[in-house]
DNA sequence: ACGCAGTCACTACAGGTGTAGTAGTTCCTT
DNA sequence: AAGGAACTACTACACCTGTAGTGACTGCGT
């Protein structure tokens, strides 16, 4: 089961979802509205394809009411959509991703002295 | 002038002239054929719309045919790309994008040091 | 002079996306 | 019981994408 292609609107409501599930239509409407504005019937447009997509499940609460939550992890749908992202802009080549990322990024020394370490440990389990 | 969004299947011709311009369209197509297989006049369409998006520019040489070159630098629209990526799947961090790549690519011990200088350096140039 | 290979601008068409609108059902409120 | 709010499934529609096909023009080889 790969995860399935996700668009760019649909990653707003499947964000609102991983943050929390389930929720109903209106709940997602209602939380993404400050971001977005979008009309209660485009978020059920975005569900309704998602559920068909398999990136949602669909069911009802005590009250009858259709809730949504996620069938696919985010680490997955990350994880693809990086792989393919990587394919097409640095044609598959993860060094040039990471320099271009590591020089764009405004990091903390902190944060810097965490991702060295990260780097050694990729190493240590590549075997 | 921002980089106009370029497709999947854009991108493959851009990388084309990236790689060697003025080209004809008969000249790409040859030389993507092995790797995509695409129709003459596929190529064709993608050119054009390509122009049309001011991401290419079309040109006439000397015996009167048409050759394409881009319009836009590579890094510009690797940037733009990066950029509008780490938006939508890492909701603008940085840090988690970067710890993503960095546990998931299979980089030599090589590549590790060089990336670790780079960050020490991207430290240096933030003043 | 004719036909074939290359080139070109147009056209085609289905499936995905963004962004809703409509119309029917249901349940709560007055 | 009637009106309105919430919910639902459908429908709409334009633009983008992938992937060509058509028909006209042209210059080269015979």
């Amino acid at each position: 089961m790969q995860p399935p292609d996700i668009s760019e609107s649909e990653w707003v409501v499947m964000e609102a979802l991983w943050q929390g599930a389930p929720q109903t239509a209106s709940e997602i409407t209602k939380s993404l509205r400050p971001t977005t504005n979008w009309a209660e019937n485009t978020v059920r447009t975005l569900l309704t394809r998602l559920v068909e997509k398999g990136a949602l499940k669909k069911d009802e609460n005590a009250s009858g009411t259709r809730v949504f939550s996620p069938a696919v992890q985010r680490e997955a749908c990350v994880g693809a959509e990086s792989e393919s992202f990587m394919q097409r802009v640095f044609r598959g080549a993860s060094k040039p991703l990471l320099v271009h990322f590591a020089q764009n990024a405004q990091l903390t020394p902190e944060e810097v002295r965490e991702l060295k370490r990260m780097l050694d440990q990729s190493l240590k389990n590549q075997s």
